[in-house]
DNA sequence: CGTACAGGTCTA
DNA sequence: TATCTAGACCTGTACG
């Protein structure tokens, strides 16, 4: 397959310097920026990997002309990835670049400016870099997981510049009645909705305090303690375990107050026009390798308003999760066959009480989700002798990438993506092996700091692998979405949102039932991809709905 | 007056 | 019968 790397030159032409399997030039074009979209949608028609600097500096322009790409390289992703992997010789990567590769951004613009002036990004040589990235990739011990990691994380950035681009629908006119309806009439600029000016007004009565704030925690905490409530901080979990007549008024008000300013008024006026809501997702974005975005909350969408997301007339939703992903997914890479076992059933938690080795369900989930967040006190803690027992592993793996974590040493996904080295003075030391006194923190001090870096790469190991089952799951499903239908993008099946174990594809309700098919399909493929032979399953729970609250 | 942080709440 | 992982983003407040 041919692979043609884009640039921009300084004259503010676009070059393409196309080049065969054996790295032999094949042609080279220059184009002025308007041809660009002609050009890349004529070179689709055969088998072809764009080549780019960054994703978000190219996709979004290309969709705008009605473009899609089948496949890219994304030099900006792949040096994140290939800096941190233990698998890589980082001798390789180094370059005179090297540095603006690593602080190069993504474009997140409202209004993508064409080709913004000042671009760091025209700076760094695109042909040089993916260069320096095929050689550490072909001398890589990991190459062959590495190599799936570093195409997965590309057609993510695909798959995120097309979800921004499309949109989820969004409907504002259901999303300002369910305000109304909890919260009274839009009020002017600056004025608390009647609701909110009506339980300030309970508040402040009950407790004696005419001129309180209930937006500042400061003089709230002191207003309950002046009336005899002990309390050392006022979020919702301590109020509700409180006795006294305005607590009722309270926590309603944190509950309006939240959706007021999190999602009310001014976030649809933002957030939402010609009737779908647009955010940036960011693939790679956190540490582990799940996504972050930008804008708009996108990743924390309230239960509550998401019956305002709806889909178009003569349309559906198909939302789809995998349940219990990450105890499924460290079944599968630490190769714990009674774990395995246990996530056979749609159920894990379900499957470990049923082969005895828990009584409940609800002790299987505790001591799951100890094991891979760490912890160590109350119910969790004590479930992990039986755990460690019965499913050793499993329960090896994290404990291993724990105490690594604890040395300061580097941890890795089962694709190869590196943990973060820790910051501070403990780690120094804890590399030394020298434990001289030091003068700045405590020893207790620094034994925190580990034990808390050691929860970070136990959980690593466990959130990374699982994040880079859904990179490969939204991969297949995009391509196999494109050959559902035809047309551009938006007028098939296609994607709108991904939250780290959880889609949601738009798509004619005709081709609703397809769309199932080929989520599970995509699923089960992601699985082999990560696990080949290995009996793990990835169960999914699949809803056809008009309305994404209508899901689960 | 703009920036940084604290406290809080939402997501998986 | 708990507070363990990763984030975004809001308001209020202190600081320079």
């Amino acid at each position: 397959m041919n692979r043609i790397v884009l640039r921009r030159l300084g004259d503010g032409l676009v070059e393409a310097v196309e080049s065969a399997e054996d790295g032999t030039t094949a042609a080279l074009t220059r184009l002025p920026p308007d041809e660009l979209g002609r050009f890349v949608r004529q070179r689709e028609l055969a088998p072809v990997r764009w080549v780019w600097d960054d994703t978000t500096r190219w996709y979004p322009q290309l969709l705008q002309a009605g473009v899609r790409v089948e496949r890219c390289t994304d030099l900006r992703l792949t040096h994140a990835l290939l800096r941190r992997s233990p698998f890589v010789d980082q001798s390789v990567l180094a370059g005179e670049d090297a540095a603006g590769w690593e602080a190069l951004e993504p474009v997140t613009a409202t209004a993508p400016a064409l080709f913004p002036l000042e671009d760091p990004a025209d700076l760094l040589d695109p042909v040089a870099e993916h260069g320096r990235q095929q050689t550490a990739l072909a001398a890589s011990v990991a190459a062959g997981r590495l190599g799936l990691l570093v195409a997965a994380e590309s057609s993510g950035a695909l798959a995120a510049a097309e979800m921004s681009h499309a949109g989820l629908p969004w409907r504002p006119d259901v999303h300002e009645k369910l305000l109304t309806d909890l919260l009274g009439p839009r009020p002017a600029a600056g004025r608390r909705p009647a609701e909110l000016e009506r339980l300030t007004g309970v508040i402040r009565a009950t407790f004696g305090a005419p001129a309180l704030n209930p937006d500042s925690p400061a003089a709230l905490l002191r207003t309950l303690q002046d009336a005899g409530l002990q309390l050392e901080d006022t979020r919702s979990w301590t109020l509700q375990q409180l006795e006294h007549p305005g607590i009722r008024a309270l926590l309603e008000y944190k509950k309006l107050s939240r959706l007021l300013t999190a999602n009310g008024w001014s976030w649809l006026d933002t957030w939402v026009h010609e009737g779908r809501f647009r955010s940036w997702f960011l693939p790679g974005g956190v540490v582990t390798g799940r996504w972050a975005s930008n804008g708009g909350g996108a990743l924390s969408v309230p239960i509550q308003v998401r019956p305002a997301a709806i889909a178009d007339d003569g349309w559906r939703f198909v939302v789809a999760d995998v349940a219990q992903l990450e105890p499924r997914v460290l079944a599968g890479m630490s190769a714990d066959t009674a774990m395995a076992e246990a996530a056979r059933s749609t159920d894990l938690y379900q499957g470990m009480v049923a082969s005895g080795a828990v009584a409940t369900r609800a002790e299987a989930k505790l001591g799951m989700l100890g094991a891979m967040y760490g912890g160590t006190r109350g119910e969790s803690g004590r479930m992990m002798p039986r755990l460690t027992r019965r499913y050793p592993r499993a329960i090896g793996l994290v404990e291993e990438a724990a105490r690594a974590g604890e040395r300061g040493e580097v941890v890795h996904t089962l694709l190869g993506r590196g943990s973060p080295l820790p910051t501070g003075s403990w780690a120094e030391r804890a590399v030394d092996l020298g434990e001289a006194p030091d003068a700045v923190g405590s020893r207790e001090d620094r034994d925190r700091h580990r034990r808390a870096w050691g929860r970070f790469t136990r959980n690593f190991v466990v959130q990374g692998t699982g994040a880079e089952w859904a990179l490969c799951w939204l991969a297949d499903l995009r391509n196999r979405l494109w050959r559902l239908g035809g047309g551009p993008l938006t007028e098939r099946p296609h994607l709108v949102f991904f939250l780290h174990d959880e889609v949601v594809v738009h798509t004619p309700e005709h081709l609703a039932e397809d769309v199932v098919t080929v989520v599970r399909g995509a699923a089960a493929e992601a699985g082999r991809l990560l696990f080949g032979a290995f009996p793990v399953d990835f169960p999914l729970d699949v809803a056809i709905v008009e309305s994404w609250a209508d899901a689960g």
